[in-house]
DNA sequence: TTACTTGGTGTAAAGTATGCACAAAGTCAG
DNA sequence: CTGACTTTGTGCATACTTTACACCAAGTAA
């Protein structure tokens, strides 16, 4: 390494990741119990330290997978936080993503960085206190969802294959944290057309069953390049 | 440090800043020729490593500093680059920022890091092989701007305090890359009421002189804080 | 069969966005 | 000092988009 690096090669650089998942009405993230220093036994978000030859994308996907299974899941990074003394163990930068998943299908495995994994609702964590800086980076990536999902039609990654209108409704609620009005959502997200009616209906409920539907990704892909856009 | 940590901390960790100005309407960047290896010789954006106890935020504000003066000037973090390849001399992340500056005010300090530094056309820029990986990061950062400038006010930043409406829409222009309507940006631009006229006119050019206004930023907050929004 | 719950649907009114053309205010050259 | 030139500044009609709003339909359960 040349004359002036020397020094510089000394950041560990983690990322962190807050993976988001709906349930219920409710969005939730998904939490460890740290079992080691520092902050052992505190609430925090899923994360590693990249290896030295290892994109920091695939780490984000790496933990993913280490905690959940899940393997080709959304991932979008949000931003890094890399204040002085964000950890006490000397400078460390992390590199902020957030995830996507369907929370129902898959249970999480805890790992040796993890006591325990647990998905937690949004809105029990407002005063939490997380280790490190987490309670920040989690704010980040809420804020980041909520400009994304009006804005790419990325809501899907968070349901089931096929869903109600009423559940994407209750999905987009609890994103943008705000009440939506029946019939002129349905009718927006029905006049892009690739959310497809699959002639079913819900089965088992104590009401009116719902019909079913589905996203369609190459519909969307025909809509985009027709030059329409997608906004909610 | 702990067990786990010691062979975590060996990454370098850089800022790259991409500083934008405006300038007879066309959007430019300031580049510099690199005069120290790896890819001497070559253009690529200004940047640096972070010092050990120094926060990105002002690792990013320190470098325009050196570079043009220029202080409390407005900055904003895209996106951190770290693919395992992009820098010969071992794994160095960087974090991107782009910056907006008024050109004609200041002049440019070439540093040690840089040769020589240089406004250049981005319209110039669209196949050019920079240093690094920052084509790639020159991308990232211009299309944040875009989606930036669309919803936050911040294209004043790149305006002399005092400005023509005509300027004022070149610089949408030429961020958006698009034409707009006289009329209709006009329109748009006076009714959120925080632009105002200064009963001022342009001097000492060959036609009819345009108005000069300048742009209000507690009228901005006043207009956000009624729950107004800015969308171009 | 009745009560209960959630699903599914249309219209009118207000507001926003778009497209478009011409007179006004100054400079400059002859 | 007049006419040519350049850029400024302005308004209206139309299409489109957004909002607000209430009732019947389809199923289950008692």
């Amino acid at each position: 390494m040349a004359e002036f690096s020397q020094d510089f090669f000394k950041t560990a650089v983690t990322v962190d990741n807050v993976i988001f998942g709906f349930d219920e009405s409710d969005l939730k993230v998904l939490l460890i119990k740290r079992g080691t220093e520092p902050y052992s036994g505190l609430w925090a978000l899923p994360g590693d330290f990249i290896y030295a030859h290892e994109n920091i994308d695939a780490a984000a996907a790496r933990i993913l997978h280490e905690l959940t299974g899940l393997e080709r899941v959304y991932l979008e990074q949000v931003r890094t936080f890399g204040a002085v003394g964000r950890h006490p163990l000397g400078r460390v930068v992390t590199v902020a993503y957030f995830s996507l998943v369907k929370t129902n299908r898959h249970d999480v495995h805890p790992s040796s960085f993890a006591q325990t994994a647990q998905w937690v609702k949004l809105s029990e964590l407002r005063d939490a206190a997380l280790a490190f800086d987490h309670d920040e980076i989690l704010e980040a990536c809420f804020n980041a969802l909520k400009q994304r999902v009006r804005v790419r039609p990325i809501g899907f990654e968070l349901l089931p294959p096929k869903f109600t209108l009423t559940e994407l409704q209750h999905l987009y609620e609890a994103i943008l944290e705000a009440e939506l009005d029946k019939r002129n959502f349905r009718k927006k997200i029905l006049s892009m057309d690739f959310i497809v009616d699959l002639n079913e209906s819900q089965e088992g409920v104590a009401h009116r069953p719902a019909r079913l539907y589905e996203f369609d990704k190459s519909k969307y892909e025909k809509f985009v390049s027709e030059g329409f856009n997608f906004e909610l």
